[in-house]
DNA sequence: GCAAGAGTAAAACACTTGTTTGAACTTATC
DNA sequence: GATAAGTTCAAACAAGTGTTTTACTCTTGC
């Protein structure tokens, strides 16, 4: 009767047998759950299922994690780790022009949803729980939508020479997310309307090339707009240069 | 024991009770499924949660609709037929420029999904089916999904002076409607990420013409620079005026 | 060697789900 | 008014869910 892995890892040094959190059954378990709560969502996804492709007992979830919550927190928990959300940070992080970083996190982002293995598993599961929320939500917001969101507030406030909350700055962060995510959201209506789309390595790389393009078009522009006129035209149709 | 609809409808001067497809029940019940189905999702959703909220018996959705996904199918059948897909039609197709109707179309998606009422319950099914499939998914992508994507092709190809299925007229057409479906899918992480944004109609307005204003600048540079180089730029970076 | 506890296994439990049943009610047609 | 079909209702059913119980195995520390 020891179902709370917290008093387990306290007294780690007295009595329990498995090291520490190297328990067999628990990691089949974490990783099975992770695979099928992706595909399915929490509500679909059933403690018996995952048991049986865990080849475990129904019982081992509530005796390892208390409940099927339990089990789900910390399986969605692990995929965030797992996560590459590194590259982006990284991306995010090194010195060169602002152009060239934006288009790196855009490539690193695009490239760890296009993937069928693991990596892919915390957009999955944050497509179900939009759809349906769950306890987890939140801490999925806070752990990576926010984080990642504030960081390319910063670099596009920099590039268009506005504050990081200022509407605009907001707006084309949005922008750029968007065609982002739609690739992940919207993939069976991609697929269906666009059945020759393949998710092949190359085809990202023109993917994610594209989106650069289409963003640095109008937030280069908004720039030089910005700093030719002095201050007018934050309300019309924006046109990086009426040429026509 | 006339559970089947259709055999209903056909001897309709026979001896049926109720006209046609008036009947008080049955409209009761598609009204309320329509809601709940689109805020909780077709496996969440139970039929007793919508027996009871439409103030009938349980049975009732076995007797008028064959079972669950009866129920179902005619409710997204119905939430699309109340949907504003007309409003996007109208705009694609009156003979204005082309840069304003693309505008007109940006607007009317965004507005027929920033509000709590009812033609919002398509968009939230959509999310749904995306997250967790069901039988009535390929008819959302062939009624909704492919249509407007095809026009939306269409108009951007003539815009940038290349064929609907060209590859790059489809990112562009991805682009445009990435930017706006964001704004359903990740409404809670928007929430999150930025509290202050309300989607009031006019703030629903502001964000249209950013869309708007962020498309056109690659859209437009990209056909200036397609007809003034004759080919060339296929590959490279994509930059509307390299004037610094 | 042996008691104690960690871990596992099978079964049962309590509950919810969609669906069906069969009787009661309603109403048009004769 | 009688009949028959459409329609509603409460109740029950069968299947599936998360969870708990109970017995059992096996290591661990004395």
């Amino acid at each position: 009767m020891d179902k709370n892995p917290s008093s387990r890892s306290l007294k780690t040094a007295k009595r329990p047998r498995r090291p520490a959190e190297a328990d067999p059954t628990r990691n089949k378990l974490l990783n099975v759950a992770g695979r099928i709560f992706a595909h399915r969502g929490y509500q679909a996804a059933t403690i018996r299922e995952i048991s049986i492709a865990a080849s475990v007992n129904v019982a081992a979830v509530n005796y390892h994690f208390g409940d099927k919550l339990g089990l789900y927190t910390e399986a969605v928990q692990q995929s965030l780790q797992a996560a590459e959300i590194e590259a982006v940070q990284n991306a995010l992080e090194q010195s060169a022009p602002l152009e060239d970083i934006l288009r790196a996190v855009i490539h690193a982002r695009l490239r760890s949803i296009c993937r069928g293995d693991r990596p892919d598993w915390h957009f999955r599961i944050l497509a179900h729980e939009l759809a349906q929320p769950t306890p987890a939500l939140q801490q999925l917001i806070d752990e990576v939508g926010r984080p990642l969101f504030t960081r390319l507030l910063e670099l596009i406030g920099k590039m268009i020479g506005l504050p990081a909350n200022d509407e605009k700055t907001r707006l084309c962060t949005i922008s750029v997310m968007g065609q982002i995510v739609v690739y992940v959201f919207a993939s069976p209506l991609l697929q269906g309307a666009w059945p020759e789309l393949k998710m092949t390595p190359k085809q990202v790389e023109r993917i994610a090339d594209h989106i650069a393009d289409f963003s640095l078009s109008y937030i280069q522009g908004y720039r030089t707009m910005i700093s030719v006129q002095s201050i007018k035209a934050t309300k019309r149709a924006v046109k990086p240069r009426a040429s026509k």
